[in-house]
DNA sequence: CATTTTGGTTTCATAATGCAACCAAAATTC
DNA sequence: GAATTTTGGTTGCATTATGAAACCAAAATG
């Protein structure tokens, strides 16, 4: 596992957020399970990586509770992996990497796969506002520091 | 550099968009460029990298222009990085990493960080909405994926 | 102008990862 | 229902990435 130290600023709620994700493969693997990749050997096709790292992150991410295990057919032995209802807050991560790539990294024209609303078929955005719900530009946002950093 | 392969699924923006950040280290420098960091020395001491990846992966940023030297003092020797148009993108991302922690990571009246409003101090939030403006819920929405996978 | 700090590079030890072989239990096929 | 394949791993070893420390030149500071 990588044994990251801590972050130092750990009173920051995304260096906290890094820290219980864990590392790249976990972000990888909490990515394709927002595509419904549920199985063991669907991550690992999906994502090419080896079976015993494999085995550690899904381990890991069930421990954090940002994933958990639902066994499949009457046979308790097997299992598949999906998201908790805290790794679903995971979600407006995703759409903002979404968007980001959509924005940056996408020939004009290029085709891409689209998340939008299932009822109506608009694509889903994601803003940033203030808590009375105004739009606002991350220029127009200053981060508190808690005193001793 | 880790040379990672490229993730299956090259269509899918937010797949490409953890691409092009590259690794666990790069996210946590932007992380801490979002923070004003802006020194070599800096970056270091605040993530405790080494040196020498700390060297590779500003490097690499900005190849990938997330990040961009700007000369500091008059001597042209002297550089210190900082997030270019593009990278200043990734602010969602960082805002949605926040959210997540505030809400699953601190104990109810533990002191963390808090992004607020410049003009008023009202805290920023983030939220999903179809591109008309309202506001929905990630289970209501649905990937439509591009053909051959 | 002497000293310290900055922003690195290089080398080497150590830790993480990838790969292949292997395996038992479950699922599937015949 | 026996044989075969697939699944979901584990183990051991080679490879690769990382971390630590030493070192260095240029810039900044005293």
């Amino acid at each position: 596992m990588v044994a990251r130290r801590r972050l130092k600023g750990d009173y920051c709620p995304s260096a906290r957020s890094l820290d219980a994700i864990g590392d790249w493969w976990s972000l990888l693997i909490v990515r394709d399970a927002f595509d419904d990749i549920r199985r063991f050997s669907d991550f690992q096709k999906s994502l090419g990586i080896a079976k015993n790292i494999l085995t550690d992150r899904l381990r890991t991410l069930v421990d954090r509770g940002i994933l958990e295990t639902v066994p499949v057919g009457e046979a308790k032995a097997r299992v598949e992996y999906q998201l908790t209802p805290m790794g679903r807050d995971l979600f407006p991560v995703m759409v903002a990497l979404r968007q980001f790539g959509e924005r940056h990294l996408f020939e004009p024209g290029e085709e891409h796969s689209l998340l939008v609303e299932k009822e109506t078929g608009l694509p889903v955005r994601l803003d940033i506002r203030t808590q009375d719900g105004r739009p606002i530009d991350a220029a127009e946002t200053v981060l508190i520091k808690v005193p001793e950093d």
